[in-house]
DNA sequence: TGTACATCAGTGAACGCGCGTTCACTGATGTAC
DNA sequence: TGTACATCAGTGAACGCGCGTTCACTGATGTAC
C-alpha cells in the first residue's frame, strides 16, 4: 500500500517530532524503535525506509529539539522571561517539550562525536540567544555579555537537571529552581565589578 | 569453593566500588551486570548472592559516589580549591572518579524515587559543603550562604555536564569550564548587592 | 580438639525477553509509452 | 488520456544478540557435638 511522496515526507517528519519528545523524556536508550514508531502511529518495520539507523534518528531528533528551543527563546520578550520560563516547574516536570541540553547532556556525553557536534551547535545557539538579550539589560561589552551568557547557561541547565533528579517530596526540588532564578536574574543585570 | 565471610564482604565492597565508577562513566543502563562483575574480577552468577537486583546495586553505588565526593570536598583547603578542581579538565574527562550529580542527574531523573532520594541527600550534602566554606569567604548571613551555595552548585554541575557533551574539537569544551570557573570565583566572594 | 554435616560464595549454563535490524510481501503511487 | 509495469512506504514475522535473572553444582568454610 504505497502512499504519496508528500505523505511519506510528512510521516517522516512525524517520526522525528515524536522521537524528539520521547528522547527528551526517556533518554536515547530509554525508548525503543518499536515503541517510538508506535507512538508516531506506525509499525516498526517501516523505520528503515526513513532512517539508516536509530542513531541517525537520534541525531536528527536532537537537532530538531534544539531548533524548537531556539524558537522558544527567540519568542520571549526579554531575558527575564526567558529565565523565568526556563526555571519554571512546568519545564522541570515536562522535559518532552523542554531543553535538550538539560535533558540529554548526560546522555550526549556518552554518544558519538556526531551527536556531540550537534550539541555544541545547539548550546552555542542558546548562548547567543542569551547574549543578544543582554544588550537590552545594559551590558555593553561584548566580552562581558559572552561571559554572563556562558555562566547563565551552565547555571540554568544545571538547575533544571538537578531539580528533575529530586524526589517529589524534597524541598530541593523547588528550592533549586527558585534560588537559581533569583540568582540568574541578579547576574543578568549586574555590571562587571 | 566457599570463601571466608570476611572475604565475601570484601568482594561485595569491591563490586560496589567498581559499579560506582562504571555507572558514573556509562550511566545506569550503560553497563551490564555481566560486564561489571567481570570488571570487579568475578563471574556474573554470583551477583545475586550480594544484591537483590541491579537497581539495588545502582542505589548503593550512587550513595558511595556521593560519599566519596563529600570526602573530596572536605579535603579541599578552601572554596577556591573546591571550585578549581570541580571545574577542571581532569574532572570533565574522567567522570568515573567524579561527581555523581554531574554524571548521573539526567539518568536519576528517570529512575525510581529510591534513587532520587539518595540524590537529594547527596546534593544537600554538596550544598552544605559549599556553604561551610563560604563562611571563610566572609559571607556572614546564613541565608546568603545558602543562596550562593545553591547557585554555585547548579552552575558547576551544569558546566561539567555541558562540557562533557561537547566534541573534542569544540572551543566550548574549554570555554564553558574556564568561564564558569571565573564566574564561580566571583560569586563566591561577592557580597549581597 | 576432632569429626560429620550443613552452609553458602562463586561458577557457568540456561531462561525468557526486548532490543535494533532485516526481509518477503502488499498494493497504491509513480512513470514510461 | 489510457494502459502496463516498476517503484517503494508501510506491514508484521523473523533474525541474532545481549540483557537481567535463575539454577544446579562445587567445594571450602562454618557449626554442632
Amino acid at each position: 500500500m504505497r502512499i504519496t511522496r508528500e505523505q511519506a515526507e510528512k510521516n517522516r517528519e512525524e517520526i522525528v517530532e515524536t522521537a524528539s519528545k520521547l528522547f527528551l523524556e526517556h533518554g536515547f536508550d530509554g525508548i525503543s524503535v518499536t515503541d517510538l514508531m508506535q507512538m508516531a502511529g506506525f509499525t516498526h518495520g517501516g523505520f528503515y525506509n526513513h532512517f539508516e539507523s536509530k542513531e541517525v534518528l537520534a541525531a536528527e531528533s536532537a537537532k530538531l529539539a534544539f531548533e524548537k528551543r531556539a524558537e522558544l527563546m527567540a519568542e520571549a520578550k526579554d531575558l527575564k522571561e526567558q529565565l523565568k520560563y526556563y526555571l519554571s516547574p512546568v519545564h522541570r516536570d515536562v522535559p518532552s517539550g523542554g531543553c535538550p541540553a538539560a535533558a540529554l547532556a548526560g546522555d550526549a556525553a556518552r554518544q558519538p562525536e556526531a551527536i556531540k557536534s550537534l550539541f555544541a551547535e545547539g548550546v552555542e545557539g542558546m548562548i547567543q540567544a542569551l547574549e543578544s538579550r543582554l544588550t537590552a539589560n545594559g551590558i555593553k561589552s561584548t566580552k562581558e555579555r559572552r561571559f554572563i551568557a556562558v555562566n547563565l547557561l551552565a547555571k540554568i541547565v544545571g538547575a533544571i537537571a538537578l531539580a528533575r533528579a529530586m524526589p517529589v517530596d524534597s524541598n530541593l526540588r523547588q528550592e533549586i529552581l527558585e534560588t537559581n532564578l533569583r540568582g540568574a536574574l541578579r547576574d543578568a543585570t549586574r555590571k562587571k565589578k
